[in-house]
DNA sequence: AAATTATTTTAGGCATACCTAAATTATATA
DNA sequence: TATATAATTTAGGTATGCCTAAAATAATTT
């Protein structure tokens, strides 16, 4: 077995991989806030198990087998996420970090469990898609809300999970995925968005919205 | 916050204290599967927390401080054991050792709405209780299986939890806490026990009676 | 009471995973 | 191209929590 923060780093290199493209040391470092000359350890340890890639100041790569641990990982938060807050009714502000903790201990029956009572879900409550027990990603067709413009509608794909207060500021209005709505003005020079939500009307400011991701774009 | 060892150690102390009388470093080390000289140091260190005393070859108590946070971890436990068991169907002999790892990294707020959702208990699914948020322990009044005569008919109030085979076999006769059953006949000579439950014929070993606990002891 | 046996503690090591500070290597600037 | 700056790695240190082996203490037997 791993240690937990073997696979928090397997983890952190597999969404920054994911997001950007060369995970550095400096980078990897940054996110999971620690220092530099730490991450090189752990990706030395990682790197004799052959679980990354790694070539001297050229950043770091996930091999197939640190992949597979590393969407093991990610599945486990994200059923954790969704259980907490449907079987249990923790708020969706709170789930990501109860999972942070949870999904190192949660056994494969148990989640297992988990999946059969949600009926088997391809999302969490923040949109981000569930890999399957094979390590299969759905796929999530969405754009940056801040592609929008006038008179577009939407509905809500998918949210930046790690920002406590940010869920909260998108609850208030509630943006949650699954929620439709319209683009009432784009502010010029990179504004904030004035949007209706089921006859609200909201603004969203530009920091705001770089965290939300949209699908079902129409003209309207 | 403490470590997850040290929560282990004190809870374990706690059940030590319970069962019998003194808690040598030995017995703590044993219980654990440790050698004394870990149990040694880990003592050393709780003690310069405040939560036990110890002298020197003279075993070791639970301070005020320390019984307080063995009562949350064995409540964290004996809940998880019961949400397991109720909300997701984990067979009785596999929640002792899911709730084990579990019970280190559960929150305050989710352990809330577990209680919430099961209703307040009081008992485990082996029958412990469950102390409350006070660290109140509800008392239960049982006698151990082998204390039966012939003729006697009773409930079972509570079996041990830490033998997951043994439950296995429990679990066969269908011996779960409030199940009710009759001897028909204690074996001279400290044999085994001859049961009725619910019409059903049953041979159980002393060995195994003597991991029974029962209450509503009647003569029949 | 002395000697043997058992328990407990001390002393010294190991692995994990973090840190800081210094040295190295790569990249950008003059 | 030489030099300054930035990123990365190495070296050495901390804390936890386990280990073994040896020393100290207590308990039991003769």
């Amino acid at each position: 077995m791993l240690t937990q923060a073997a696979e928090d780093y397997l983890k952190s290199i597999y969404k920054l991989q994911e997001k950007g493209g060369k995970v550095s040391t400096g980078i990897l470092a940054e996110y999971l806030d620690v220092k530099p000359a730490s991450a090189t350890g752990m990706i030395k340890k990682l790197k004799s198990m052959n679980l990354v890639s790694h070539e001297r100041y050229q950043g770091v790569t996930l091999t197939d087998a640190g992949k597979a641990i590393a969407l093991e990982i990610i599945r486990h938060h994200r059923l954790l996420e969704l259980y907490l807050f449907k079987a249990l009714g923790v708020p969706w502000d709170g789930v990501h970090e109860e999972a942070e903790k949870l999904e190192h201990v949660i056994s494969e029956d148990v989640e297992a469990r988990m999946d059969a009572f949600l009926g088997y879900p391809t999302a969490d409550p923040h949109g981000s898609p569930i890999p399957d027990k094979n390590g299969v990603v759905p796929k999530t067709l969405s754009i940056p809300m801040t592609e929008l413009r006038n008179g577009q509608s939407c509905v809500v794909a998918e949210v930046n999970d790690n920002d406590s207060a940010l869920l909260r500021h998108l609850g208030s209005f509630n943006l949650y995925p699954g929620t439709a709505f319209r683009v009432i003005e784009v502010a010029p020079f990179e504004g904030p968005f004035t949007i209706d939500i089921a006859g609200q009307q909201a603004v969203i400011g530009r920091e705001v919205a770089k965290n939300i991701f949209v699908s079902n774009v129409q003209e309207t």
